[in-house]
DNA sequence: TGATTTAAAGACCAGTTGGTCTATATTTCT
DNA sequence: AGAAATATAGACCAACTGGTCTTTAAATCA
């Protein structure tokens, strides 16, 4: 009686090769070369795909994209999540928070750079989709980091007359900043100590 | 006896085109599009010149692209030399220099973007000459930027244990994160008051 | 006037773009 | 075995890419 209400099983010959790796790979030459300079065989070479297949499973390149643009976002939502956790001490979070912007822009991954920002400076301006994607990502991010400095302003742990809401647009920007000038220049320990004089300007 | 030395005078048609307003207005259409977005059309369109004369006048589409990119500079580089000029105060100079940006990045302005950070995540990894045109840039700013503290801190204007080349780095990476979530958030009046607290961190 | 230089218009080019489609092989089911 | 669904490879497409070149008109000089 298993199989009563649901589909029948597929006939043929299943599918063989892993969606979200594909879009995994995909998101990877996105992330490295950008939109317009990413080619179709770019892509078929990444994924190891045909182009019939590509085209079966995402539609198109601009859709493939918007894949690629999402599972990002996922991830880097995830490690906010856990970084800024409410069950863990906030400025704690925070410090873990920027160190990890720190050394993810620090060297060859810094000159890598983002995919969100490049996205945004790219595609935002003439592509409804990505813009609500990434003006939601950033309004996460915003929250988070001002939830965790709530948070820290309740535990007594905030200088005078800082204000939750600026500092978190503060530290925001200071990060996404970060990710862009570290495209050209080889950040690394400035970088850090300037992280840290961020913080402690904030904290008591 | 003044044409002694110099040159004798072209012969034929005159150039009938400014090419100075030329570079500018193909500027405007990087900074709109980007560069890879930027058709040959459009650069003609923009600049009212056939493809004859485009190409005699500037090579090709990269280096036209350069010449766009070295007016955008010298444009940014003007106003931060006036709005940090070493003989005027140098907190209302901050002050000015954060100001600006936040208008600049205010509603349909903020929505355009910023030609240099689109072109550092677009081409900065794959194009030497666009690298080092950003790196000076970013490295200059935030020479103008230490150089503003510092005179604020032997003025004693300095909050206590603000160190100039940390502060400048944390102004500049706010001022260019501002410009990138400006891109699809409209900020405004939150924004202006994130950079006033910025700053009265740390000055006293 | 005639020589010279330029500009504009647009034909032309080879290469690439994103995307479709056909032919064939493969893998599962009944 | 046979039906069904999928995979791959690659031919094929119109549109567009950046770039060159030719023709013709215009503007300046001696």
């Amino acid at each position: 009686m298993s199989n009563r209400t649901s589909v029948p099983l597929p006939r043929g010959r299943p599918r063989s090769f892993d969606e979200d790796a594909a879009v995994e790979r995909a998101m990877g030459v996105f992330w490295s070369r950008g939109y317009h300079a990413t080619a179709l065989p770019d892509l078929l070479r990444a994924t190891k795909l045909s182009r019939g297949s590509l085209y079966a499973a995402f539609g198109d390149k601009h859709s493939l994209f918007l894949r690629a643009l999402d599972r990002y976002i996922d991830d880097a939502v995830t490690r906010l999540n856990i970084e800024l956790d409410p069950r863990k001490d906030p400025v704690d979070g925070l410090r873990a928070y920027l160190a990890g912007y720190v050394d993810r822009t620090s060297g060859a991954h810094g000159r890598r750079g983002c995919l969100v920002i490049a996205t945004a400076m790219e595609l935002a301006g003439r592509d409804a989709d990505v813009n609500r994607r990434i003006a939601n990502f950033f309004k996460v991010m915003e929250a988070r980091v001002a939830d965790a400095l709530s948070r820290a302003k309740t535990a007594g742990k905030l200088a005078d007359g800082v204000d939750p809401a600026n500092a978190a647009r503060i530290l925001v920007c200071f990060v996404e900043g970060l990710r862009v000038i570290s495209k050209t220049a080889s950040t690394g320990a400035i970088t850090h100590a300037a992280a840290d004089a961020l913080l402690d300007r904030f904290i008591r």
